[in-house]
DNA sequence: CTGACTTTTTCGCGTTACGGTAAATAACGG
DNA sequence: CCGTTATTTACCGTAACGCGAAAAAGTCAG
């Protein structure tokens, strides 16, 4: 692919766990012309101007899979909002509140977009090949991560929630509950 | 804290999330201090050297609860192993095994780790104060995370065993099966 | 032909967050 | 005096990225 078409469908792709506007991927095609993992070659256009679509390298690929094949780490979870539950006193509950609910209409969101894909990828939820199953694993976890996060932020917002209630609410739905219980 | 005591306590309380070295810290506090956030004030001891020890100054509560205030976006997950997952049929399936193992064992780890603080911090499972609510749900979402993660990794070990096998094993198994079933 | 717009690439500046190595203090014990 | 611990600092570098712009090449409407 060439830059520019790396940065239009970066999104829809490894999107999901990486973000990247064109510059960086300019950056980084350079970085790799000049490892010599990739090749650069012009290909003529007509109505537009030409474009330098790179090609990986035997060098490239081999530098990949020993890359791949490396033992690697499990990322942080570097997240503001941990931070503010260490410090859930020294924090204005209510922003903290609506925040949860925006995150949770997010995980939502995203679990629907991988079910979506899940569906239309996978129709049987199995995969033939080797690369499909690479995809279908990425796809579960994704799933999987979606759907812990959203119950947690549910949870997270109910306990908020009675924190932020007012004494004299409690008491109220105490009552209420001694009245019909 | 002065920052040798922030570097010597940190792995053990927002470690989880956060990683710095004793240069780090002392970076952090020197800006926090240029920006009036926090304030020095040198501690006489004996039989040691003196220490810096930093306090919150109004502004920089007042900072944190601002930032604490703004709104934030989930964290992207930047993981080698999706990329890896992501062309696995360019990569070796054995050290990408290997490395699923290490992370399950890892995450189970973590899980039991969390549990332990769990009841050892919370064991009726309920918070009483604003502060143990917040950090009571720190600890869930850790607990979350961790238990997905490591089925996610059970299923995937089984999965890539599965690829790595050859056609031959996984025909003799199908026979066993019939003669047993 | 000009001006606006798309496609494709590049440049130059800055920042944040880090890692490495070491050194400067200060006090102690032997 | 030397080695060790505690405490802080200095100096060097890097990777990854954001910002704002602009260059170059082509299209099309007015």
């Amino acid at each position: 692919m060439s830059g520019y078409e790396l940065a239009k469908t970066f999104d829809s792709s490894i999107g999901f766990f990486w973000k990247a506007d064109h510059q960086q991927i300019y950056r980084e095609l350079s970085k790799l012309r000049d490892r010599g993992h990739i090749q650069g070659h012009e290909v003529v256009q007509s109505g537009k101007p030409n474009k330098l679509v790179y090609t990986l390298t035997s060098e490239g690929r081999a530098a990949f899979r020993h890359w791949a094949a490396r033992p690697s780490s499990p990322p942080m979870i570097k997240d503001d909002l941990l931070v503010r539950l260490c410090a859930l006193d020294s924090v204005d509950i209510e922003p903290l509140r609506a925040d949860l609910m925006a995150r949770l209409e997010h995980h939502r969101d995203r679990y629907a977009r991988y079910e979506r894909i899940l569906k239309k990828l996978f129709p049987d939820g199995t995969a033939t090949s080797v690369a499909d199953t690479g995809k279908l694993l990425g796809l579960r976890i994704g799933l999987r991560h979606e759907r812990t996060v959203a119950e947690w932020c549910e949870e997270a917002i109910e306990t908020l929630s009675a924190i932020s209630k007012p004494a004299s609410v409690l008491l109220l739905e105490d009552s209420r509950r001694e009245n019909n219980g």
